[in-house]
DNA sequence: ATAAATATTTAGATTAATCTAAAAAAATAC
DNA sequence: GTATTTTTTTAGATTAATCTAAATATTTAT
């Protein structure tokens, strides 16, 4: 059947489909060529040996658009990544920005069952430590949910994902009160009167948080 | 300092470790590529490759040496085979027979931080699944034991590795026990008068065994 | 709508890892 | 100790993935 890729064919299928906003709009060669650290002729190389594999569509000066067969392979490559991500992040304690670099060698491995069973034995998460979506089995990917904390309904959990200001202050103070970009959340208690929020923390320490913090914490929702 | 090996060459100083018994003797191209499993040319054209890296030695028409450096990168890859071997294993319930060609693959992703840490993981396992030991980050293996069932003291744990004896009956009675290749046993009692032992199997059911059969499980212990 | 700037493609070369076929050296057999 | 067999090496070719430099097409600006 299908014919096994290198990793350098997987690693442009993955480019082009993150590129093209998940196989909407077409690729143009200079960009995936940045994008993949080599020059412009490397890229229009490559371009061409997947489109004779039919796994993108291509022609002459209009760019790389993925057909259906790349896009379910690009995908699959995206799952491996994030399930491995959550892997490294829950069971074995890495950081959030420190698991990118190992997730792109993982993300390789070819073995369907591996992965079903790491997806097991993760619990089937939906979202990856930076908070975007794990595809299923199917290619099929949950939208997620991005609000600020102050927004978010009492029980809903989720991952820290963003910080909508830069202020150096408020940076030292979310440090010293444990919460980091790939932080767990889960909304406790909401203060009606000012909006202030109880939240808890990496499923440990509860933390109250001001209003304005509130407004300023993006969050992606779990589930 | 030490270049980036392809997994080629990886798998090349594997391959002469194994053949060459721990880098004891000499390894000849003929069965080097018969193991690599390509042409005793592609095999001379490597070895040559390695040797100009001072990882082997090699003089013509004498065969493949290990030297420090190639030795040390062996037994790193060695040890994250037998790692991740433990890994499928133990927590995503792979067969001792499945995994070998998946750890194939996993054992040539680079991070010495994501070992250590999976190392600690699987709490420092000194042999993996089939009862081979495990080097450690020193390169340093333990010595295994291997013996019989019946010879084995009250409370020591063990892989079980072979089998003495092609019986089929035999066989069929430890496949209704729930004993193969790859199972954990601990030795729990030990009946003096006729030499049959109970043993508990995966850290689960506990069994009783005969004489014969205590006589033909070669177990490899554990710590 | 033409010129200038930008993007894309082609041509030709390079490197790693392989191959086949043939030559050369070493080991073995008689 | 010569002939035969086996092992090892060389020579020359091939394929994938890359590169640089030059040529060509498209887009943008005036």
């Amino acid at each position: 059947m299908s014919e096994k890729l290198s990793f350098t064919e997987e690693n442009y299928l993955k480019a082009i489909y993150h590129l093209s906003d998940g196989g909407k709009q077409s690729v143009n060669t200079n960009s995936l060529a940045e994008s993949m650290n080599t020059s412009p002729a490397s890229a229009n190389d490559m371009v061409k040996r997947l489109s004779q594999k039919k796994l993108i569509g291509h022609q002459k000066y209009k760019g790389a658009t993925l057909e259906k067969k790349g896009e379910e392979i690009a995908l699959k490559i995206i799952r491996k990544h994030r399930l491995w991500e959550v892997f490294l992040v829950e069971k074995l304690s890495f950081k959030w920005d420190q698991v990118h670099e190992i997730a792109e060698q993982l993300e390789h491995i070819q073995s369907p069952l591996l992965i079903s069973r790491l997806d097991e034995f993760l619990g089937h998460p939906t979202v990856d430590p930076h908070g975007d979506p794990i595809p299923n089995e199917d290619g099929e990917m949950k939208q997620t949910i991005k609000a600020p904390i102050s927004e978010l309904p009492v029980s809903t959990k989720g991952i820290i994902v963003s910080v909508n200001n830069d202020d150096s202050s408020l940076l030292k103070h979310l440090n010293t009160i444990g919460i980091e970009l790939g932080s767990k959340v889960e909304i406790v208690e909401r203060m009606e009167f000012d909006g202030s929020v109880s939240v808890k923390v990496d499923e440990m320490k509860q933390q109250f948080i001001s209003p304005l913090i509130a407004d300023n914490l993006m969050v992606t929702v779990i589930d």
